[in-house]
DNA sequence: CTGTTAGCGCCTTCAA
DNA sequence: TTGAAGGCGCTAACAG
């Protein structure tokens, strides 16, 4: 496989390398009959430019890189899907990386990414706990978090507002004549679902209608799984049955959904779901009520301000994050 | 955002710029106080290497791309997931793309990559017409397809022996006791398709069982809406209803089951359904029987492959495809 | 053990 | 319109 250069093109148009790279640059200071001369050997020759070398010349990229916690999930595969059509439509390739929801993972590809020479990072940090890898590399590329972020470490973020999703689901349930309000899939860790747990709490407190978070600290791989078992988990508790169940997330409630279909408890009949993400996923059975901003919009926006960050060379901490409303996504998993 | 380089550590720790780049490689033939300070220079002025420049020199990028046609399809990015993990294992990195089933797109990422001097690319091609531009660059970058490949373009492909999953599909069902088969989702232009049914066909026919192919076409963007409105159509054709169904892959049985949830048809109890690619994702409700391939075995075998090519230098066309076995995965979507 | 030097493939002045 | 030459940041001989 030996690389076929501009110097062999040069070599065999018997011109220089300097008109060659004219050529293939669309430069003009070349004349026609040249241009296309080289061109044709450069066809002949199957020539593909060193994008190595050019990046190395211009000392640009075109590249961000884009770090999400699971691939697999259909919420965050959007989400990455949404960032590359935003960032193409700016010009811009794009790298994916998966962090699997690992520190180390997530830390090496920051690394990688910053050596590669990427011109900004998007990232879907993995905890409160990343801050720490991200700020070793912050002057060195400029990074955008999707998720809101603790401490003073000067990235900024774009995410939902998710005290008002979580004021916006318990006003739904309560709206819809829920009268007694549980919090299922709480994971103390995701700052998201604090806030989403404590203004659901509060929200249902002045309309004084009872709620409650089931804590339960088994911890599982998935959201999905996490769902599941604090929901049998609870089933099992001897708990009184709720009206209203808001689930941590929507592949929390997907999980909900499959304890309820084991124990023949029906989605809405027996109560209301609502959940936070509108993974827009296609299921089988369940249609999801839930609470979200647009994802589009997320991306467009969290794209928009890395893209300025490198265009207009910001040092770190020049840009101001911003929390996106969030909106209720109306479907069929709650009664009335 | 300037770049520290590797002269400017030179000159801050007073040493030549060979002995900084010796003592970043852990290379010997430099004193370890003299690597300790450098390192500390490094240190303090958070120095990042530059990957392209190193990758020029070295002619290696110890990098590998992965085009696949949705990211968001949990079939898919769990291939991803394997091939990333598979790659990982053997010390390349890898670079993953989306082609969103667009040629063009397609066609796009296969340059980027090529120029991006990946050392080799695994891509699951989107349809017959991809051989084209991947023939365009088989002379620049070794490639290994993960789909069958028609004509002879001379690059390898690892797949799913889908004759022989069609038949185990149908045999499977046989022995349960169906004595009415019929083939749903059925998308001509996939390969695997018409392999799958047509095994169905004939196994079916060897054993002299009624089967048939529900051929409508009507396309639709995933595999989910296909399975759905084919089997909607099909319910209001009037055609009888059969004990038993092939879907053309577990995404088109997703939409099936939909399908059957909105028309009070139960399953396993009203007819027993199996599909194609055993797709792990977490279903709230359907555990789906079905038939394929392990994922990490194909992905595995694929990367071994390039990478077999990349190191040996490989010349197109010298290396053979494989076939792999698929096998049955009973779950509970079948009867009996 | 250390430093100097010659490229890797390409773009970009600067002269001609 | 053209070509020669310098350099992007780094590694790898080659001398000392």
């Amino acid at each position: 496989m030996k690389q076929v250069t501009i110097k062999d093109i040069a070599r065999e148009a018997g011109v220089s390398i300097a008109s060659v790279s004219r050529a293939l640059n669309g430069m003009d200071g070349i004349s026609e009959k040249k241009r296309s001369r080289i061109l044709r050997v450069c066809e002949r020759l199957s020539y593909t430019p060193n994008g190595l070398a050019r990046s190395l010349v211009k000392r640009r990229t075109q590249t961000i890189g884009i770090i999400m916690p699971d691939i697999m999930s259909p919420f965050y595969s959007e989400l990455m899907v949404k960032a590359s059509d935003a960032a193409h439509k700016r010009g811009y390739q794009v790298l994916l990386c998966n962090s699997f929801r690992e520190l180390r993972a997530e830390r090496d590809y920051l690394k990688l990414l910053a050596e590669h020479q990427v011109e900004g990072i998007l990232i879907f940090p993995i905890g409160p706990r990343s801050t720490e890898s991200m700020s070793e590399f912050i002057h060195n590329v400029p990074m955008v978090a999707l998720n809101e972020l603790t401490g003073q470490c000067g990235i900024p973020y774009v995410c939902a507002d998710e005290e008002q999703a979580g004021r916006i689901a318990a006003e739904y349930l309560i709206s819809r004549g829920c009268r007694n309000l549980l919090f299922v899939g709480f994971k103390p860790e995701r700052l998201a679902h604090r806030y989403r747990a404590a203004s659901f709490m509060e929200t249902a407190k002045a309309k004084r209608i009872p709620a409650q978070i089931y804590e339960c600290n088994l911890d599982f791989r998935t959201s999905f799984e996490r769902g599941y078992n604090h929901f049998k988990h609870f089933l099992q508790s001897g708990l009184s049955m709720p009206d209203g169940i808001v689930a941590a997330s929507d592949a929390t409630a997907n999980g909900i959904v499959k304890a309820c279909r084991e124990n023949g408890i029906r989605i809405p009949e027996d109560f209301s779901l609502i959940g936070f993400d509108n993974i827009t996923e296609e299921l089988p059975y369940i249609e999801l009520t839930t609470v979200a901003v647009s994802h589009e919009e997320q991306m467009e926006t969290a794209v928009e301000l890395l893209l300025g960050m490198v265009e207009e060379g910001t040092p770190v901490g020049g840009k101001a994050s911003v929390k996106l409303e969030p909106r209720l996504v109306e479907r069929r998993s709650c009664k009335g």
